[in-house]
DNA sequence: GCCAACGTTGGC
DNA sequence: GCCAACGTTGGC
């Protein structure tokens, strides 16, 4: 089981909006490293939601990875934003996974606070300018960031 | 609103 | 293949 970090605009779509579908399609990611992130995704891996160009920008809650290897639906579409007219449904150029709410927090973790905590090394969202939508995340950060979260918590949010 | 970072585009 | 111009992201 790994760890990731996916970021989202919470007017575009946030944690909230998670909670009241339970599940989405993580679609729309056109930049290849991150795609090659998404990739490595596996079912049952714990995603932080990363709330980004908001105040304060900061991680709100939980997700897990419910299918992997999806082909995005969005790059089919003609009339979407994301279309890509060379990909084909018998040869996607963009794959994403579903994910599912797991929870949100009652407090946001805050990037100030991730800054005071992690090196770009740790965690690439703190490194300035970053802008990459999908990143891995290492156990050992994942554990810091879930204590950060809530210090009260015994053993990490693992569902199931 | 500003601007740094950085990916993409397109001329050559 | 190089690289300048341009567009987008996202913190501040």
């Amino acid at each position: 089981m790994n760890y990731w970090l996916l970021k989202s605009e919470p007017e575009v779509y946030g944690i909230r909006d998670l909670k009241r579908d339970f599940t989405t399609i993580w679609d729309g990611v056109r930049n290849y490293q991150a795609r090659n992130f998404l990739r490595a995704m596996q079912p049952g891996d714990l995603v932080f939601f990363y709330h980004s160009n908001t105040s304060p920008p900061g991680i709100a809650g939980l997700m897990k990875v419910v299918e992997a290897n999806l082909a995005d639906p969005t790059q089919f579409d003609s009339s979407s934003p994301y279309y890509d007219q060379k990909s084909t449904p018998d040869a996607p150029r963009w794959q994403t996974v579903c994910v599912e709410f797991v929870e949100e927090w009652a407090e946001i973790v805050s990037l100030e606070q991730l800054k005071q905590t992690f090196t770009p090394d740790d965690l690439m969202v703190v490194r300035p300018g970053n802008r990459l939508s999908v990143t891995a995340v290492s156990h050992s950060t994942a554990q810091k960031i879930l204590k950060l979260a809530n210090p009260h918590r015994a053993m990490p949010a693992i569902a199931d």
